[in-house]
DNA sequence: CGACTTTGACCGGCGC
DNA sequence: GCGCCGGTCAAAGTCG
Protein backbone atom coordinates (compact mmCIF):
# COMPACT_ATOMS: atom_id res chain seq x y z
CA UNK A 1 0.00 0.00 0.00
CA UNK A 2 1.68 3.04 -1.22
CA UNK A 3 0.35 5.87 0.80
CA UNK A 4 1.47 8.81 -1.67
CA UNK A 5 -0.49 7.08 -4.23
CA UNK A 6 -3.61 7.94 -2.99
CA UNK A 7 -3.07 10.94 -0.97
CA UNK A 8 -2.12 13.60 -3.17
CA UNK A 9 -0.23 16.34 -1.36
CA UNK A 10 1.15 17.83 -4.88
CA UNK A 11 1.03 21.60 -4.87
CA UNK A 12 0.15 23.53 -7.54
CA UNK A 13 3.46 26.22 -7.67
CA UNK A 14 1.88 28.28 -9.49
CA UNK A 15 2.47 26.95 -12.90
CA UNK A 16 0.54 27.23 -15.74
CA UNK A 17 0.36 26.05 -17.69
CA UNK A 18 2.72 24.02 -17.11
CA UNK A 19 4.37 22.20 -19.75
CA UNK A 20 4.78 26.06 -20.83
CA UNK A 21 6.47 26.61 -17.95
CA UNK A 22 8.54 23.81 -17.61
CA UNK A 23 10.35 25.11 -21.00
CA UNK A 24 10.31 28.27 -19.91
CA UNK A 25 12.17 26.71 -16.72
CA UNK A 26 14.11 24.65 -19.19
CA UNK A 27 15.42 27.20 -21.01
CA UNK A 28 16.18 29.69 -18.48
CA UNK A 29 18.30 26.90 -16.82
CA UNK A 30 20.11 26.54 -20.05
CA UNK A 31 20.52 30.38 -20.42
CA UNK A 32 21.85 30.75 -17.11
CA UNK A 33 24.05 28.03 -17.61
CA UNK A 34 25.13 29.62 -20.81
CA UNK A 35 25.71 32.97 -19.84
CA UNK A 36 27.26 31.19 -16.65
CA UNK A 37 29.69 29.28 -19.63
CA UNK A 38 30.20 32.13 -21.16
CA UNK A 39 31.67 34.02 -18.24
CA UNK A 40 33.40 30.60 -16.95
CA UNK A 41 35.40 31.08 -20.15
CA UNK A 42 36.48 34.75 -20.04
CA UNK A 43 36.92 35.04 -16.19
CA UNK A 44 38.28 33.09 -13.14
CA UNK A 45 37.45 29.50 -12.66
CA UNK A 46 37.62 28.85 -8.96
CA UNK A 47 34.28 30.62 -7.75
CA UNK A 48 32.72 28.21 -11.01
CA UNK A 49 34.69 25.01 -9.47
CA UNK A 50 33.41 26.22 -5.95
CA UNK A 51 29.38 26.39 -7.49
CA UNK A 52 30.10 22.86 -9.33
CA UNK A 53 30.98 21.93 -5.80
CA UNK A 54 28.04 23.50 -3.91
CA UNK A 55 25.85 21.86 -6.75
CA UNK A 56 27.29 18.43 -6.28
CA UNK A 57 26.68 19.04 -2.70
CA UNK A 58 23.36 20.61 -2.93
CA UNK A 59 22.16 17.55 -5.06
CA UNK A 60 23.95 14.95 -2.87
CA UNK A 61 21.74 16.02 -0.32
CA UNK A 62 19.01 16.64 -1.76
CA UNK A 63 18.85 12.79 -2.73
CA UNK A 64 19.64 12.31 0.59
CA UNK A 65 16.58 13.54 1.79
CA UNK A 66 15.05 12.01 -0.87
CA UNK A 67 16.24 8.71 0.46
CA UNK A 68 15.49 9.49 3.92
CA UNK A 69 11.70 10.86 3.05
CA UNK A 70 10.93 6.99 0.97
CA UNK A 71 12.47 5.38 3.68
CA UNK A 72 9.89 7.04 6.56
CA UNK A 73 7.16 6.95 4.24
CA UNK A 74 7.94 3.04 3.55
CA UNK A 75 7.84 2.22 7.38
CA UNK A 76 4.80 4.80 7.30
CA UNK A 77 2.90 2.42 5.08
CA UNK A 78 4.00 -0.67 7.00
CA UNK A 79 2.66 0.71 10.51
CA UNK A 80 -0.15 1.89 8.67
CA UNK A 81 -1.11 -1.39 7.17
CA UNK A 82 -0.80 -3.31 10.18
CA UNK A 83 -3.26 -1.35 11.96
CA UNK A 84 -5.74 -1.81 9.29
CA UNK A 85 -5.25 -5.30 9.79
CA UNK A 86 -5.12 -5.20 13.42
CA UNK A 87 -8.71 -2.94 12.59
CA UNK A 88 -9.91 -6.06 10.17
CA UNK A 89 -8.77 -8.97 13.06
CA UNK A 90 -10.63 -6.83 15.73
CA UNK A 91 -13.76 -5.19 14.45
CA UNK A 92 -15.92 -4.65 17.57
CA UNK A 93 -13.22 -2.89 19.30
CA UNK A 94 -13.35 -0.13 17.00
CA UNK A 95 -17.43 -0.03 16.91
CA UNK A 96 -17.94 0.35 20.89
CA UNK A 97 -20.70 2.84 20.74
CA UNK A 98 -23.75 1.11 19.44
CA UNK A 99 -25.42 3.53 17.07
CA UNK A 100 -27.94 3.21 14.79
CA UNK A 101 -27.37 1.01 11.44
CA UNK A 102 -26.88 3.92 9.59
CA UNK A 103 -23.92 4.81 11.34
CA UNK A 104 -22.69 0.98 10.37
CA UNK A 105 -23.51 1.38 7.33
CA UNK A 106 -21.95 5.14 6.68
CA UNK A 107 -18.58 3.75 8.25
CA UNK A 108 -18.49 0.61 6.06
CA UNK A 109 -19.10 3.05 3.02
CA UNK A 110 -16.20 5.06 4.43
CA UNK A 111 -13.91 1.95 5.37
CA UNK A 112 -14.06 0.82 1.83
CA UNK A 113 -11.04 2.00 -0.47
CA UNK A 114 -12.66 1.19 -3.37
CA UNK A 115 -16.09 1.78 -2.51
CA UNK A 116 -17.38 2.06 -6.13
CA UNK A 117 -16.22 -1.33 -7.24
CA UNK A 118 -17.75 -2.36 -3.97
CA UNK A 119 -21.21 -0.68 -4.40
CA UNK A 120 -21.26 -2.03 -7.65
CA UNK A 121 -21.32 -5.40 -6.81
CA UNK A 122 -23.39 -5.05 -4.07
CA UNK A 123 -26.26 -4.10 -6.69
CA UNK A 124 -29.16 -6.06 -6.47
CA UNK A 125 -29.23 -8.49 -9.64
CA UNK A 126 -33.15 -9.14 -9.39
CA UNK A 127 -34.51 -5.36 -10.01
CA UNK A 128 -34.80 -4.16 -13.35
CA UNK A 129 -31.93 -2.28 -15.87
CA UNK A 130 -33.87 0.79 -15.48
CA UNK A 131 -33.63 0.19 -10.99
CA UNK A 132 -30.12 -0.98 -11.25
CA UNK A 133 -28.77 2.16 -13.02
CA UNK A 134 -30.81 4.71 -11.04
CA UNK A 135 -29.40 2.53 -7.70
CA UNK A 136 -25.59 2.09 -9.37
CA UNK A 137 -26.02 5.96 -10.22
CA UNK A 138 -26.94 6.96 -6.41
CA UNK A 139 -24.23 4.62 -5.45
CA UNK A 140 -21.21 5.78 -7.12
CA UNK A 141 -22.80 9.71 -5.58
CA UNK A 142 -23.24 7.73 -1.81
CA UNK A 143 -19.54 6.41 -2.98
CA UNK A 144 -18.51 9.85 -3.82
CA UNK A 145 -18.08 10.95 0.02
CA UNK A 146 -15.38 12.19 1.61
CA UNK A 147 -14.92 13.98 4.80
CA UNK A 148 -12.97 17.03 5.87
CA UNK A 149 -11.98 18.07 9.28
CA UNK A 150 -11.63 21.96 10.04
CA UNK A 151 -10.68 24.11 13.41
CA UNK A 152 -12.05 26.88 13.91
CA UNK A 153 -11.81 30.14 16.04
CA UNK A 154 -13.32 28.63 20.05
CA UNK A 155 -15.50 31.56 19.70
CA UNK A 156 -16.40 31.06 15.66
CA UNK A 157 -19.95 29.17 16.31
CA UNK A 158 -21.01 29.22 12.47
CA UNK A 159 -21.35 26.16 10.45
CA UNK A 160 -19.08 27.63 7.38
CA UNK A 161 -16.24 26.01 6.36
CA UNK A 162 -14.64 28.26 3.39
CA UNK A 163 -13.33 25.99 0.64
CA UNK A 164 -13.52 27.78 -2.24
CA UNK A 165 -17.05 26.91 -3.29
CA UNK A 166 -20.48 28.47 -3.25
CA UNK A 167 -22.74 26.73 -0.99
CA UNK A 168 -26.83 27.49 -0.26
CA UNK A 169 -27.87 26.28 3.27
CA UNK A 170 -30.72 24.53 2.42
CA UNK A 171 -31.46 22.97 5.97
CA UNK A 172 -30.56 22.50 9.89
CA UNK A 173 -31.53 19.70 11.97
CA UNK A 174 -30.25 18.37 15.15
CA UNK A 175 -29.17 14.78 15.07
CA UNK A 176 -28.96 12.27 18.03
CA UNK A 177 -25.99 11.02 18.23
CA UNK A 178 -24.39 15.23 18.28
CA UNK A 179 -26.12 17.79 20.32
CA UNK A 180 -24.99 20.56 17.75
CA UNK A 181 -26.98 21.22 15.02
CA UNK A 182 -25.99 19.91 11.54
CA UNK A 183 -26.10 22.04 8.71
CA UNK A 184 -26.82 20.85 5.36
CA UNK A 185 -25.97 22.79 1.61
CA UNK A 186 -25.86 22.78 -1.85
CA UNK A 187 -23.21 23.85 -4.27
CA UNK A 188 -25.08 27.04 -5.78
CA UNK A 189 -22.27 27.53 -7.89
CA UNK A 190 -23.57 25.72 -11.07
CA UNK A 191 -27.71 25.23 -11.23
CA UNK A 192 -27.01 21.65 -11.79
CA UNK A 193 -24.38 20.95 -9.66
CA UNK A 194 -25.02 17.67 -7.69
CA UNK A 195 -22.97 17.95 -4.46
CA UNK A 196 -24.23 18.47 -1.37
CA UNK A 197 -22.29 19.41 1.69
CA UNK A 198 -22.85 18.55 5.99
CA UNK A 199 -21.31 20.39 8.10
CA UNK A 200 -21.38 19.56 11.89
CA UNK A 201 -19.38 20.04 14.99
CA UNK A 202 -17.31 17.07 16.27
CA UNK A 203 -18.62 15.79 19.29
CA UNK A 204 -15.45 15.03 20.50
CA UNK A 205 -14.31 18.69 20.16
CA UNK A 206 -16.26 21.28 19.39
CA UNK A 207 -13.81 23.60 17.82
CA UNK A 208 -13.52 20.84 14.99
CA UNK A 209 -16.23 21.40 12.41
CA UNK A 210 -16.98 18.33 10.23
CA UNK A 211 -17.85 18.80 6.76
CA UNK A 212 -18.81 15.88 4.98
CA UNK A 213 -18.74 16.26 0.99
CA UNK A 214 -21.20 14.05 -1.42
CA UNK A 215 -20.66 13.31 -5.25
CA UNK A 216 -18.73 15.42 -7.60
CA UNK A 217 -18.68 18.74 -8.58
CA UNK A 218 -19.63 18.99 -12.99
CA UNK A 219 -17.92 22.38 -13.01
CA UNK A 220 -14.56 23.24 -12.60
CA UNK A 221 -13.48 24.94 -9.23
CA UNK A 222 -14.70 28.98 -8.61
CA UNK A 223 -10.77 29.57 -7.24
CA UNK A 224 -9.53 28.49 -10.72
CA UNK A 225 -11.35 30.33 -12.70
CA UNK A 226 -11.06 33.29 -10.28
CA UNK A 227 -7.54 33.48 -9.21
CA UNK A 228 -8.30 35.77 -6.39
CA UNK A 229 -11.72 35.10 -4.63
CA UNK A 230 -11.41 36.54 -1.10
CA UNK A 231 -9.88 35.46 2.06
CA UNK A 232 -10.21 31.54 1.37
CA UNK A 233 -9.04 29.69 5.18
CA UNK A 234 -9.32 26.71 4.06
CA UNK A 235 -6.96 25.02 1.90
CA UNK A 236 -7.97 21.73 -0.09
CA UNK A 237 -3.93 20.55 -1.44
CA UNK A 238 -5.82 17.79 -3.70
CA UNK A 239 -7.32 20.68 -6.37
CA UNK A 240 -8.82 17.45 -7.81
CA UNK A 241 -11.00 16.47 -4.95
CA UNK A 242 -14.32 17.16 -5.80
CA UNK A 243 -13.79 15.98 -9.56
CA UNK A 244 -12.48 12.52 -8.56
CA UNK A 245 -12.52 10.07 -5.88
CA UNK A 246 -9.49 10.86 -4.65
CA UNK A 247 -8.56 11.56 -0.78
CA UNK A 248 -8.57 15.21 0.24
CA UNK A 249 -6.05 16.72 2.53
CA UNK A 250 -7.05 19.64 3.76
CA UNK A 251 -4.99 22.25 6.09
CA UNK A 252 -6.64 24.73 8.07
CA UNK A 253 -5.21 27.83 7.74
CA UNK A 254 -7.36 30.34 10.21
CA UNK A 255 -5.67 29.30 13.45
CA UNK A 256 -1.92 28.68 14.37
CA UNK A 257 -3.03 25.94 16.19
CA UNK A 258 -1.95 22.26 14.48
CA UNK A 259 -3.71 22.06 11.11
CA UNK A 260 -6.19 19.31 11.12
CA UNK A 261 -5.79 16.94 8.16
CA UNK A 262 -8.31 14.45 6.68
CA UNK A 263 -7.83 11.83 4.29
CA UNK A 264 -10.95 10.18 2.98
CA UNK A 265 -10.02 7.01 3.16
CA UNK A 266 -10.06 6.96 7.11
CA UNK A 267 -13.25 9.24 6.94
CA UNK A 268 -14.04 6.98 10.61
CA UNK A 269 -10.88 8.24 12.30
CA UNK A 270 -12.85 11.09 14.08
CA UNK A 271 -9.83 11.58 16.93
CA UNK A 272 -7.44 13.90 15.43
CA UNK A 273 -4.33 13.12 16.82
CA UNK A 274 -1.21 16.08 17.20
CA UNK A 275 1.44 13.03 15.38
CA UNK A 276 -0.86 13.70 12.19
CA UNK A 277 0.61 17.02 10.81
CA UNK A 278 4.00 15.08 10.57
CA UNK A 279 2.51 12.44 8.07
CA UNK A 280 1.40 15.27 5.95
CA UNK A 281 4.81 16.72 6.32
CA UNK A 282 6.32 13.78 5.10
CA UNK A 283 3.26 12.93 2.17
CA UNK A 284 4.14 16.71 1.34
CA UNK A 285 7.82 16.06 1.42
CA UNK A 286 7.58 12.58 -0.48
CA UNK A 287 5.30 14.64 -2.95
CA UNK A 288 7.10 17.49 -3.49
CA UNK A 289 10.55 15.31 -4.06
CA UNK A 290 8.37 13.25 -6.56
CA UNK A 291 6.93 16.55 -8.40
CA UNK A 292 8.54 17.49 -11.66
CA UNK A 293 7.22 20.93 -11.18
CA UNK A 294 8.72 21.19 -8.04
CA UNK A 295 12.48 19.88 -9.21
CA UNK A 296 11.93 22.26 -12.22
CA UNK A 297 11.19 25.40 -9.88
CA UNK A 298 13.91 24.24 -7.23
CA UNK A 299 16.39 23.51 -10.48
CA UNK A 300 15.52 27.16 -11.58
CA UNK A 301 15.77 28.35 -8.20
CA UNK A 302 19.32 27.38 -7.87
CA UNK A 303 20.78 28.41 -11.00
CA UNK A 304 19.32 31.61 -10.62
CA UNK A 305 20.87 31.30 -7.18
CA UNK A 306 24.00 30.35 -8.63
CA UNK A 307 24.18 33.09 -11.41
CA UNK A 308 22.84 36.08 -8.79
CA UNK A 309 25.68 34.93 -6.87
CA UNK A 310 28.27 35.04 -9.42
CA UNK A 311 26.84 38.48 -10.55
CA UNK A 312 27.23 40.07 -7.29
CA UNK A 313 31.02 38.38 -7.12
CA UNK A 314 31.73 39.73 -10.51
C1' DC B 1 -35.67 43.84 -4.63
C1' DG B 2 -33.08 39.86 -5.15
C1' DA B 3 -30.19 36.63 -2.85
C1' DC B 4 -29.49 34.18 1.04
C1' DT B 5 -30.69 32.16 5.68
C1' DT B 6 -33.80 30.30 9.04
C1' DT B 7 -36.93 27.06 10.65
C1' DG B 8 -41.07 24.31 11.06
C1' DA B 9 -43.39 20.95 8.21
C1' DC B 10 -43.17 17.13 5.47
C1' DC B 11 -41.37 12.78 3.43
C1' DG B 12 -39.27 8.34 3.13
C1' DG B 13 -36.46 4.66 5.08
C1' DC B 14 -35.86 1.61 8.75
C1' DG B 15 -36.53 -1.01 13.04
C1' DC B 16 -39.70 -2.91 16.21
C1' DG C 1 -48.65 -0.15 11.28
C1' DC C 2 -46.35 2.99 14.15
C1' DG C 3 -42.76 5.81 15.73
C1' DC C 4 -38.18 7.53 15.20
C1' DC C 5 -34.82 9.82 12.64
C1' DG C 6 -32.24 12.00 8.92
C1' DG C 7 -32.88 14.62 4.91
C1' DT C 8 -35.38 18.00 2.14
C1' DC C 9 -38.78 21.57 1.07
C1' DA C 10 -40.58 26.01 1.11
C1' DA C 11 -42.54 30.07 3.31
C1' DA C 12 -41.07 33.73 6.09
C1' DG C 13 -37.47 36.58 7.61
C1' DT C 14 -33.08 39.11 7.01
C1' DC C 15 -29.57 41.59 4.75
C1' DG C 16 -27.05 44.42 1.46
Amino acid sequence: MDFSSWVNTSLNLNINPPRFHEQVIKKEVENNFNSLGMRMSSSKEEPTTAMVEELKRVSAENKKLTEMLTEMCESYNTLRSNLVDYMRKNPDKDQHNSSSKRRKSESSNNNNSNAMVVYNGNSESSSTDEESCKKQREEIIKAKISRVYVRTQGSDRSLIVKDGYQWRKYGQKVTRDNPSPRAYFKCSFAPTCPVKKKVQRSVEDQSILVATYEGEHNHPHPSKMEATSGPSHCVTLNSAFPNSSAPTVTLNLTTSKKSIINDSKNLNTNIVTPQVPQNLVEQMANSLTKDPNFRAALVAAISRGALHKKQVEN
